[in-house]
DNA sequence: TGACACAACATTGAATACAATATACAAAAA
DNA sequence: TTTTTGTATATTGTATTCAATGTTGTGTCA
C-alpha cells in the first residue's frame, strides 16, 4: 500500500519560498524578515530558519550574519555562468540520452516537440514556455544519471524566473522551435556529439535574448 | 581595511561535520544524533540543526522524519553517476580553462604537474593526492566559471572519501601520471575539445579503480 | 513458547525565551 | 550647522522547553 508521505514543516516552507521567488512575488533584493514571514506562513521561527538554510545551500537567497537574508540578484556575468553551466549539463545530458534513452522516450520528446508547433501556431505564450520545460527536463532525465538530474533541476530552478521573464520577447521565437526540431533529430539518430554541441548552443542563445533584456 | 569575518555557528558546525564524514571518522551509515554532537561540539541544538539541514542540501547526509540523520552510504551505481558527473564538470571546465586561462595559470599547473612526477619517484602517496586535488581544482578554477567551481567543489567533497580510499591502489598510479602529462600538453595547446574528453576518459577510470575497490 | 498490547524511554519536531548584534535617531559638543 | 556619541529599538543568533513520534522491552494471554 501507498506509504504517507509526511514532509516536515520545514521542507513545506522551503518550497513556497522557492515558488514564492521563482514567481516573482519576492522578487531580487527582497529582504526576507524571520518573524514577518512567521506570520504570513502561519510557522514559527525555527522551521523557517531551517527552510532559509536550504535556500541558502541552495543559492536562491544570501545571508548576511545579523542582518538577515535577502533574495539573490544574480548580475549579467552571474546568469551568464549560470547559463553556460546549464548549457553544459543539458549537453552532457543529452549524449548520456543518445545512448541511454528508450525507443518509447524519444518518441515522447517528439510529440512534445510536435506540441510545441501548435503552441507556436496559436501564439500561446505561457503552453509555450512550459512544454519547452518539460523537453529539457525530460532530456535530462533520460540520460538515467540521478545526479545531474539534481544538478540540472537546482540550476534550472534559479534560472526560473530569468528565463520566464525572457520568454516575454518574440525575436527568436521561431529560430528556437527550429533547433528544437534539429534536437529531436539529432535524439533520433542517437548523434550524442552534435546534440551536445546543438543543446549548448541552444542555451546559449537564451543568453542573447537575456541580455537584451537587460540592456534595455 | 580588511574587514573581520563572522561565521554563524551553524556554518562552522557544518563544515566540521563535513570534514569528519571525509576523513572517514563518521563513515557511511552513522546516526548522527543530535544531543551527542551537541555535547561533544559544545553547542545547542539549533544550530547543529540547522548545519545538518545544511548538509541534506548538500547530498552528504540523509534524512528520515523523527527517527534522525544518517552519513550517506552511495551504492556502487550512485557513485558511478557521481563521477561520470564530475567528469562532465571536469571536462567541460578544461574546455572553457583553454579559452580563458592565462599563460601564468597554465605555468602554475605545469609546476603542481612536475611536483607530482616527484611525489611519485618518492612513493608518497599522500602528497600526490594531495597534488592530484590541486591540479584538478586548478583547471576547474582556470574556467572562470564561478557556479561551475561551486558545483564541482560540492561534488568533489561528496566523493572525497571514495577517491582517498581508492588512493591506496597503485595498479593504475603510472598511467595517471601519464595521462596528467598528456592533460598539461593540451591545456598549453589550447586544445579544447581534446582535453574535454581526455578529462572524462581519466575520471571513468577513477570509476573503475573505485569498483574494484568495491568488488574485493 | 510465541504473538500481541501496552507502557516507558529515547529521539526528533516545533515553539518560545533569552542573548548578541546592527540600525536609527536624538542629544550634545565642536 | 555638522559631527559624534549614546541610547532605544529591531533583528538575528543561540539556548531551552514542550510536544509529537518512533523504538524497545516487558508482561499477559492464547
Amino acid at each position: 500500500m501507498e506509504p504517507i508521505h509526511r514532509q516536515p514543516l520545514a521542507i513545506q516552507v522551503a518550497s513556497r519560498i522557492r515558488d514564492l521567488i521563482a514567481t516573482d512575488q519576492f522578487p531580487p533584493g527582497t529582504p526576507l524578515k524571520e518573524v514577518n514571514l512567521c506570520k504570513q506562513l502561519s510557522v514559527s521561527r525555527t522551521p523557517l530558519r531551517e527552510a532559509l538554510k536550504q535556500l541558502i545551500a541552495e543559492g536562491l537567497v544570501e545571508q548576511i550574519p545579523y542582518r538577515g537574508v535577502v533574495v539573490c540578484n544574480p548580475d549579467q556575468a552571474s546568469i551568464e555562468q549560470m547559463l553556460e553551466l546549464l548549457g553544459a549539463l543539458e549537453g552532457f545530458a543529452g549524449e548520456m540520452a543518445c545512448l541511454r534513452a528508450t525507443r518509447e522516450e524519444i518518441d515522447a520528446i517528439r510529440v512534445l516537440t510536435q506540441q510545441m508547433h501548435e503552441t507556436y501556431e496559436k501564439d500561446e505564450r505561457l503552453s509555450y514556455y512550459k512544454i519547452n520545460q518539460s523537453i529539457h527536463r525530460s532530456i535530462v532525465e533520460f540520460s538515467k544519471n540521478e545526479e545531474l538530474i539534481r544538478s540540472h533541476e537546482r540550476l534550472n530552478s534559479r534560472l526560473y524566473r530569468i528565463r520566464f521573464l525572457s520568454n516575454r520577447r518574440t525575436d527568436r521565437w521561431h529560430t528556437a522551435i527550429e533547433e528544437h526540431d534539429a534536437i529531436l533529430r539529432n535524439l533520433e539518430q542517437r548523434e550524442g556529439l552534435k546534440l551536445n554541441k546543438l543543446l549548448r548552443e541552444h542555451l546559449g542563445h537564451t543568453w542573447t535574448k537575456v541580455k537584451d533584456l537587460y540592456d534595455s
